[in-house]
DNA sequence: AGCGGGACCTGTGGGC
DNA sequence: TGCCCACAGGTCCCGC
């Protein structure tokens, strides 16, 4: 479930394949793995790759179309989802490959990117400004965690929600999925049921470092692996070796020693310390 | 405004 | 061994 640090860890290690490299084909396999508003695959069709990014939980690539008119594609987004990977080492098409693009090097060497899915809740978004513009998940996604400081953290925490349904909500901030989520509660001693409007200055202080340390520490890690997570070069990341919530329900906390406890914040499993996190 | 639930999906693992 | 079902979770959408 590729959330921000497994995304950065995607962009980091697709970047040396795809950069200065030209989209010579593209080939989709499965309709829906296409968002709606996407120009259709077939516009990429000698777009230049000139950038990959991030923003939240999308991949971007940054293209130069051999002409440019208001039609032409200026990025390639993807959204993982929970099962969506990027790879460029060729296994070949499998039973889950959603889209295949074919990729020319300058020095003559050609090689292909897959788009595979397993659950095909991913998607990839042929865009330029004007479908962008039109895309409400885009033109609404929250400010990037690891550019915020208190003050935004606590604008984007002032509901009456669950302060985890506040960092889960893309609009709120971008990037945060349920493990970070998890994590960055724990980190910051905050119980995730509490509403996002009921933390004091110091607690959203608290809440705001420990979401970077987190993060970025992940990043660091080259994201987390739970099953299907793998980053550009199909290897999987360390992080998962450091969780101190997500998944640990029913084992002992490993700060205080109590029984971690299971619920449900936001239709999400979640797991806290009953001790450490009030 | 915000929550719960359903829908979209497939693979996995526990229980029997 | 095999079947059934719960569960995993990001986002959208609907009704309350």
């Amino acid at each position: 479930m590729p959330e921000l640090p497994e995304v950065e860890t995607i962009v980091r290690t697709l970047s040396p394949h795809v950069l200065g490299r030209t989209i010579t084909g593209a080939h989709l396999y499965l309709p829906r793995s296409l968002h709606p508003l996407s120009l259709p695959v077939d516009s990429l069709r000698g777009c230049r790759i000139s950038g990959a990014g991030r923003r939240g939980k999308l991949v971007m690539l940054e293209l130069e179309p051999p002409r440019r008119d208001a039609a032409s594609p200026e990025r390639l987004l993807a959204h993982l989802r929970m099962t969506g990977r990027l790879l460029v080492k060729d296994a070949g098409v499998n039973a889950h490959t959603r889209c295949v693009f074919d990729l020319h090097a300058p020095s003559g060497e050609d090689s292909r990117l897959f788009f595979d899915d397993i659950r095909t809740f991913g998607q990839l978004f042929v865009a330029n400004s004007r479908n962008l513009a039109r895309w409400r998940f885009w033109t609404e996604l929250g400010p990037e965690p690891l550019e915020m400081k208190a003050d935004d953290l606590a604008r984007a925490t002032n509901s009456r929600a669950a302060v985890k349904a506040c960092l889960l909500d893309q609009k709120r901030i971008a990037g945060i999925g349920n493990i970070y989520a998890d994590e960055a509660l724990f980190l910051a001693g905050i119980n995730p049921v509490r509403p996002g409007n009921s933390l004091s200055r110091d607690e959203v202080k608290a809440l705001m470092k420990s979401l970077r340390d987190v993060l970025m520490l992940a990043i660091r890690k080259c994201g987390s692996s739970i099953r299907d997570y793998r980053d550009a070069d199909g290897n999987a990341g360390a992080f998962q070796k450091n969780f101190m919530a997500y998944g640990r329900g029913g084992q002992p906390c490993r700060k205080c020693g109590s029984t971690m406890q299971k619920c449900r914040v936001a239709g999400r499993g979640t797991v806290f310390c009953p001790a450490c996190q009030s």
